[in-house]
Formats: C-alpha cells, structure tokens, sequence
DNA sequence: GAGCCATGGAGAA
DNA sequence: TCTCCCTGGCTCC
C-alpha cells in the first residue's frame, strides 16, 4: 500500500477529517504514549506529505508528528456516523488489533497500526530530516534537476536509484518497475548513461502517474490501448488492485510484446521487468549533464 | 484457519 | 545481508 501517493493521499484525508478542530490523542497499544499526551486535547492544524514521510502539526505544539508506514502499516481514517460516535466511545470506535496511534475528534477518528516509525519530531530535527530526501514528484517545490545531479554521475544502476529515497522521494517499487517499463529503460543500465531527455520524460511521467494515484488512491500505469477494456482481457484482481505492466506479473505474458516478465532479486527487492521491451542497454560512453 | 508474502526502512552484524 | 515490525490480502487445506 504504502509509496508516495498513499501518504499524500493520507495527508489530504487527515485534513478533511481533522484539520480545525481540536482532537484527543492516545496511543492503545503504549508505544507512543508520551507523544500522543504531548499532543492530546490540541487543535489539528495540517497534515502533509514528503516523499513516503507524514507530518502532521498540532496548534500550540512545537513538535511533529512524523510517521512512517513501512511495509505493512496502515492509517485508517473514519467518520463517526450522526449521532453514533463520540470522543471515548468504544462502543462506536473500538480498539482493534495494535493500534500505535489513535486520533480522534468529535466528528472523526483515526487509527494508525503497524508503521515503521510515530514519534514527535522538533522543527530542527525535521528539516534535517527533509534535507536528506531527494525532490518529490507530488509537490510543487520539487527540483528535478537534484535528482540529475545525483543519478547522472552515478555507477549505481537506475533500478536502485529510483528506489533511492535520497535520490527521489516516494517512488516504491511498484512505480519503479513501472515508470522504467512505460520507458524501455534496462533496469541495470548504471545512471550516469541515463540521457537527460530520457530523464526529463520519467520525472513528468511520475508526476502525472502518481498524481493519479493520490486522486484515485491506487496505482495505475496501463496505457488507454493496454487497458482491459481494450485489448479484451480480464482485468487484474489482486491486493493493490490497479493495472500495471510488469510489477507481479512474473512469467506473464507482457501486454506489449508478449514475451514472459522477468523477475529478479535486486537489493532485497524484486525487480520485475520485460527482456524484449527494456533489453540490456549497449550504451557505454557516459552522457554529461 | 494456517501460512505466505508484500508497495519500506532502520538497525544490527 | 539479515532481522524486525507484527498488518492484511491472498492461496491452500
């Protein structure tokens, strides 16, 4: 579930459920107990999105909230219905599973389980933080041109740069597979062969794909001609939901040639790309800035 | 119902 | 490179 658009999508969630009015916070499962009384009984202000990162601001309190999903977390906003739910209503909301951090208000409630990290960070702490990741296809003061920089004196292959999270941040490994896919790019080719306009094109592609994915909540990177619909196949139906190219689709057909996606074990993640679209560069002479 | 695997990343070794 | 986090959707029985 989690890459970039999950947790901007999230951010825009939390603030329709949120934002401008005070909320109570509490940590059931007591490993963010302290955090959560920092914050309790304070006014949401903002929830926002960097890369795969969370903040979330409360009026009156210098510290953020920073979350990270991880693998397996997950934040599940709600709506209390009319006249059901109330701050403290287990009866209406109750506590199920491990839940790290519970947020609530008199109209909403949210519960956030299994994520990597839910601590408070101080303003310093976070802007160093920030400072570390690479531009973010979802926000508008990203500068493609600090990921260039980085990929285009690389050695590193672009199937790991673009996993990268100081390189670029948000992209996972299903927008990875895919992006590299949508542009015949051999995942092993080392970055600094990447050609600038070949960048350019996969920077305004990930925007315009992960926009999407906020809006939608979901991934789709099928083009209209390779959509179900149009080349008469069943559509996809697995935990993500979306139509996609290569990523989980191993020994499949590739939509576009035909030829059986591959897959491989790259930095303890799996690759998945089609030998026929993206075949193995012959580029050798490194293209500069 | 049990077991497996996953869109991530930190920290240990 | 391995382990952990300890969720949740899927497959298999």
């Amino acid at each position: 579930m989690p890459e970039g658009h999950t947790l901007h999508r999230l951010a825009l969630d939390l603030d329709a459920a949120f934002a401008g009015d005070t909320t109570w916070s509490s940590s059931p499962q007591g490993r963010f107990v302290d955090g959560a009384a920092r914050i309790n009984g304070r006014l949401m202000e903002k929830a926002e999105a960097y890369g795969k990162q969370l903040f979330v601001a409360f009026a009156g309190v210098e510290e953020q909230v920073r979350i990270h999903l991880g693998l397996i977390g997950g934040l599940a906003v709600h709506e209390s219905p009319p006249g059901t739910g109330g701050v403290g209503d287990l009866g209406a909301r109750p506590v199920v599973g491990q839940v790290r951090w519970r947020l609530e208000s008199a109209r909403s409630w949210a519960d956030l389980r299994g994520a990597t990290v839910c601590t408070l960070l101080t303003p310093e702490e976070q802007a160093a933080y920030v400072a570390r990741l690479g531009p973010d296809p979802l926000r508008d003061d990203a500068d493609p041109d600090r990921a260039w920089r980085r990929i285009n004196r690389s050695r590193v292959s672009i199937a790991a740069l673009l996993m990268d999270q100081a390189v670029l941040a948000g992209v996972g490994n299903v927008y990875r597979a895919e992006i590299l896919f949508r542009h015949q790019l051999d995942p092993f080719m080392e970055g600094r062969f990447l050609r600038r306009a070949e960048w350019d094109a996969v920077w305004g592609d990930l925007v315009g794909l992960m926009a999407y994915g906020v809006l939608h909540n979901r991934i789709d990177t099928v083009r209209p001609e390779h959509e179900p619909e149009a080349m008469g196949r069943p559509a996809r139906k697995d935990d993500h939901g979306g139509e996609v190219y290569v990523y989980r689709r191993t020994h499949q057909p590739c939509l576009v040639c035909e030829t059986p996606v591959r897959t491989e074990v790259v930095a303890g993640r799996n690759l998945f790309w089609c030998p026929r679209c993206q075949p193995r560069s012959r580029r050798r002479t490194p293209v500069r800035g």
